[in-house]
DNA sequence: AGCATTATCTGACTTTAGTCAGATATAAAT
DNA sequence: ATTTATATCTGACTAAAGTCAGATAATGCT
């Protein structure tokens, strides 16, 4: 009863149970299902009919009566996509975003109720966002971010914030070397964001400097993607920018307060070298060669 | 993107594609969702035809067909409840049990699977474990039961686990009066766990004495289950027992390292009282009267 | 230009799920 | 003993989902 694979399933038929009910609130507007989740991964941004088709994993046939059904409506309309008259775009007509608007307030009035029954909620939340990142492991997407970007500022509040909590002597931005974001922009550099979902959950940046090397720095994963080895795609990832960027020399600095850091380096081809500025908070300085 | 609200709908979206991939799973075995969902059900026990409608959400008419269905196809047997002839109750047949058996390796194999991808799994499974209880807080059945049984025995294991990690002293229970088993049973007394699911998350007894007053022992809720309320419910159903068992006047110690738990029998009728008892660990008494 | 490929659509299905109004048999209440 | 209630079943439906074989039109490749 009370063994891993026991409790993998309880929590199985305990969602299962509340994705039916989930579903069943999207009846509650008149339109089948499969109709209504069209509409919704439209409204949601994904206006390539093959992106919602696969999305949906639904028969291009199906898909395509789906569509009529909500034209027919006049929910959305449909045209050619610019590129490539193959292929259709679809949008939601004015009709269609208040439809979606409406299911939008739905699913927040319902995250909403279950939030206001749970008391200790932030402790739930961190479960559900853990649980959230091990599930979509395999839809963690990284991609190339402006550094002012509202993911990017989201990502390096929350590693500034652990960066206090981890120091003994606390963090404070202003005595570090804080990048300037236009050096983690392309052609200088570059700022990479992992999403799962719509939630950015770790991020590394790579900035070129003027000394014939560039550093990688902001490496961070939100605790609750963990495990999930998001830290090793993220410095790979840095690691082809720079190829692309023609960049053959990378530094970084860390402290041994990261202990897990410090082990990915290790571990991934990086050398310890002496250090190599006078930032006051890193104790450990390595360097990689492409 | 980051309102407790995402998070939850976040959650819902991820956890709403592996439902499907596990229904999907379902399929393979050539047979209808609805089919495979009620041979399971009756797999887990529940043999009464009208439960099982209950469990799925069923029409009687579906019901019924779903059932001639597994019958054609020599997978289930049914017969008259033995109590009311009007109720029909089922069960497997040797080729049912099989097939039981298979859905039980599928279900298995895919939680192995799952954490096998997962290092961390501790944390993960705890999380699990948060997130079920939350989900099903509104199905958890309080039972009374012998208090020897296993889910007993399990709650009262880590009932004694986290008294030893929250007392300095830790915490030995054979230095403490353990109370004897028939003392907690009809007509002494009561033993009354929680379960959410097939997972104890939460036990309390009543123990008999012949001093004119029952004691209440072994609070317990698991940690994935707090916040929930539960306390509470199985400081109710104790007390329901005891006027059943027409005890008049209710004793408890407790131990100031526990203040969750002071602070619940303040506030629903106990009074602090002087030590009635030599047990070393307590250092709180209460009574209250029926 | 010609041919293979791709994205979408249409028509013609089948299967699954679900609904609803009785029918039947048994049990419970008066 | 009659009436009422309950549990299940059957028949006759409808709606939704899914499948599959072409049709159509645009694109890519040689």
């Amino acid at each position: 009863m009370l063994d891993p694979v026991s409790r993998v399933r309880r929590f199985n038929r305990a969602v299962t149970s509340a994705v039916g009910a989930l579903d069943n609130s999207f009846l509650g507007r008149g339109r089948p299902l499969g109709a209504a989740r069209v509409l919704n991964a439209i409204g949601q941004g994904r206006s390539d009919v093959g992106e919602v088709r696969d999305y949906l994993g639904l028969d291009s046939g199906l898909m395509s009566r789906l569509l009529r059904n909500l034209e027919d409506e006049g929910l959305i309309e449909t045209q050619a996509h610019e590129d490539d008259a193959r292929r259709r775009v679809a949008s939601l007509t004015r009709a269609g975003k208040r439809e979606f608007a409406a299911y939008e307030a739905l699913s927040n009035t319902q995250a909403e109720s279950f939030l206001a029954r749970n008391v200790q909620a932030e402790a739930l939340l961190a479960a559900m966002d853990l649980v959230a990142s091990a599930l979509t492991r395999d839809r963690i997407a990284l991609a190339e971010m402006d550094p002012r970007s509202d993911e990017a500022r989201y990502c390096l509040g929350e590693y500034y914030a652990e960066l206090g909590r981890r120091f003994k002597q606390g963090f404070d931005v202003s005595l570090s070397r804080d990048p300037d974001a236009k050096d983690m922009r392309r052609p200088r550099g570059s700022f990479i964001v992992a999403m799962s979902d719509t939630l950015p959950i770790g991020c590394v940046g790579l900035k070129g400097t003027d000394h014939g090397y560039a550093e990688i720095k902001r490496l961070w994963v939100a605790p609750s993607a963990r495990g999930l080895g998001l830290g090793k795609r993220l410095m790979d990832a840095a690691e082809d920018a720079a190829r692309r960027l023609a960049i053959a020399l990378l530094r970084l600095d860390t402290n041994s307060a990261l202990p897990e850091a410090g082990r990915l380096y290790r571990t991934t081809g990086w050398r310890e070298i002496p250090r190599f500025n006078d930032d006051p908070y890193p104790d450990l300085f390595f360097e990689k060669r492409l």
